[in-house]
DNA sequence: TTTT
DNA sequence: TTTT
């Protein structure tokens, strides 16, 4: 189809720990949930409101299924790129049912941890604070830069 | 769960042209199905392959609503924004069953028309879709879902 | 130009508290520098190598700009969508610069704070740990699912 | 600094054909100026306005590069990932400048085409561009400003 | 420089 | 159902 794009971009946090099992062809896979929330304010009765959804990640991709195994845990935060996939799969009662996946492959995907300093159950294992990056000017841009002006 | 992110980001075709329905609110709903498609080169035989994915795409955003039902067509290519959401939904037999899909309402979303100059085989410039066909069933997916209540 | 897309997407840490000024219409503008950095291994030496990239984030947006000013803070790790702007001016010695920004404004963007456990210099301040989702299924799908084949 | 990403995606429309050098390394480097754009109604006088911005691309990555050069030419649309990068130079008169690109590089990026068929005035499908301007200036933006190195 |  |  002459260019067509399928991306997921999703933050969020691990259900559990992940799955690992091996596919058909000996290759490892590691699968997870992750869960979204958004929250807002309902327009009648100005209540707070939230929704968390989940998702089904599915990482075929060998080099991020090593880092999912060896670094994901239950509660932790990660950034995530995949792309869509919807599976029919038969149930034991014989009915057809639809799963959509956000799947990581050879052909795509990414995977960033975004809180290393996660204390564990046992509270020790804490790392060093903070992710302040060294320097911390506009990175030696100069700095008679003058105010952006407004456009609109 | 401080931070989280839901995005998925499409370019693809469009299945049949939109449906374009009332939510119990009043407010106007657009859905349809959107095709992506990815080819590559099988590892053993080293054949050509393609595979076709399908997306429901669901707009409560009153903007990109009116954009869609008045610009896209069947076959129009699309650069789309959205979240997933998953809805659950019971069939005829009482099953239970779950329906993923991309969703566009006030909170976000975006929609942009990638051929503005879609010529049909024709080739006079003529907008195509004609006869609207009346089903929809988005990809093969079940076409007794129900129609996606409104969130908020 | 009938369809065109202008996104970046962030995740990095702040280099400096925001910096918080009134444009010409007297709208707030909030800016700060943003780091991200990448890590590879040097193909020759094999050596571990990082680069750190600073970007200049510029938020028109009235309500982000809020968000930004009352919980961003120099060291905070941040998801931000904008889009590219690069800007002309002139230097004090009349030498004619560009420099490119990441924008917020009124026509769209995104913030989201990632790090809500950040202890601050003095310590106190601590929010309680993880960010560990309550249930933890995979959100009430079915469990009995199969295990998702592998394709290619 | 633990996680962070660095991601930018763009459609829109080359402004020439590609330039393809080579770096210091014999590696080939595809770069091209891609102007997106934005339209809007100006909030005091109500006037439609526009505002066109262009991007300096450079392509790395060899797979990328290849489908760059064969495909790519003056007005085709495009999608395409890639990361922020800003390089210092020094021009001529020894001003210090600096200059952001978007580079899709080993490490990541992705090229979609989106107008396969790109239909010129004379309408029978003849591949455009023709004599590829020899100049390549990106938008007003310095023409001096000198070849982008190759990172690793 | 593109595009509508 | 789309598209190449």
């Amino acid at each position: 189809m002459a260019g067509s794009v399928n991306k997921v971009i999703l933050v969020g946090n691990l259900g559990r720990d992940p799955e690992v099992r091996s596919s058909q062809g000996g290759q490892k896979v590691v699968s997870f949930g992750l869960a979204t929330s958004e929250t807002w304010n309902d327009r009648a009765s100005g209540e707070r409101r939230e929704r968390t959804e989940w998702h089904r990640i599915v990482i075929f991709n060998e080099r991020l299924g090593d880092v999912a195994e060896r670094f994901l845990k239950k509660g932790r935060k990660v950034y995530l790129e995949g792309k869509l996939q919807t599976r029919k799969w038969t149930d034991q009662s014989g009915q057809e049912k639809y799963t959509t996946e956000i799947v990581l492959d050879r052909f795509g995907g990414d995977l960033v941890l975004l809180d290393t300093n996660h204390n564990n159950e046992g509270g020790q294992g804490r790392e060093q604070g903070g992710g302040a990056p060294a320097g911390g000017d506009f990175g030696g841009m100069d700095d008679e830069i003058p105010f952006a002006p407004c456009f609109d």
